[in-house]
DNA sequence: TTTGCTAATGTTATAATGTTGCAAATTCCG
DNA sequence: CGGAATTTGCAACATTATAACATTAGCAAA
């Protein structure tokens, strides 16, 4: 197993955060991008696990802060943080999750887990590739590429499995 | 480019409809499944473009038709159609299109089109494994799989290009 | 043919998700 | 400082989807 599958394992998910967050404030500054106290704390509720956090439940969040916040407060949040690449959104589920490749350009593809919900990111050349070879078959131009994959995570898997 | 690059290109659409309706016939006698008017008017209607219909379309489209029908009518048809593999929802798009490969088992990948808003329906060997090995690598058990790529197809890619 | 079961539909209400538009506040920068 | 641009607050609204419960249709056994 790849040692980026933190999401299905036991660790020290604090460091998770913490690198998040280091992140986002250097790819923020090398765009000249403000990462505000809102969208700061926005990325950090997201982050809070590996589970993606639809828009509404960082708003209960944010509320319980005493931030009183409307919806839009947190799409603009989250719109900001996806133009940085610093979350990504998964269509299946209306949520949303922290990126773990920020700022290296990547392909991601999100492999889901129906029993614990956490999502692990992929960075997958070899499916990008014939994604991309599949669509020039057919004339087509890529822009944006969505690839989730709902499953059993292998914790989950086994778990099923021995009862 | 494939012949089965239909949504791209002129064709005699009514030839799709007829088609997917005695497929769905077929499927459905095959499974002891109950193809109703109202199940089966939703996949026409589902079938009466290749641009994806949200179910609130289908839904005012069914109230031309004088069928005074509430959400849950159409949500439970697209759900049967669903099962049956008539039709496929387009997560990216909260919507849905009619499944070009009723039938055979697939693994669909989607290529929507940002410009014309068609869609064309891939069978895509090469990527479904390239995914598979992704996630097998993973030790991750895929059980439903999403590929969307958005983007200009042929027809529309070539428009913008001359102007 | 009635009875009784199951699948399918109708109906109302509501939940969940996402957007628009404008005004006020903040920040950037010369 | 002062003007421009960005960000936020706020209210209303739009869209997508589901829950819960009543009713009806299809079908087969008594």
């Amino acid at each position: 197993m790849s040692s980026s599958a933190l999401p299905y394992r036991p660790h020290n998910h604090q460091a998770c955060v913490t690198q998040a967050l280091a992140d986002a404030r250097t790819i923020c500054q090398q765009h000249n991008a403000r990462l505000t106290p809102t969208r700061e704390r926005v990325l950090e509720l997201i982050w809070q696990s590996h589970k993606p956090l639809g828009a509404y439940d960082v708003l209960a969040v944010l509320a319980e802060d005493g931030h009183n916040a409307a919806p839009p407060t947190v799409y603009r949040a989250l719109d900001f943080l996806q133009q940085y690449g610093l979350v990504h959104r998964i269509a299946s589920l209306n949520a949303f999750t922290g990126c773990t490749h920020a700022g290296k350009s990547h392909n991601g593809m999100f492999l889901i887990c129906r029993s614990c919900g956490n999502v692990l990111e992929l960075t997958a050349p070899a499916v990008s590739s014939a994604v991309h070879r599949a669509a020039a078959e057919e004339s087509f131009r890529p822009e944006d590429v969505t690839i989730e994959v709902s499953g059993y995570c292998p914790r989950c898997a086994s778990d099923k499995a021995h009862g």
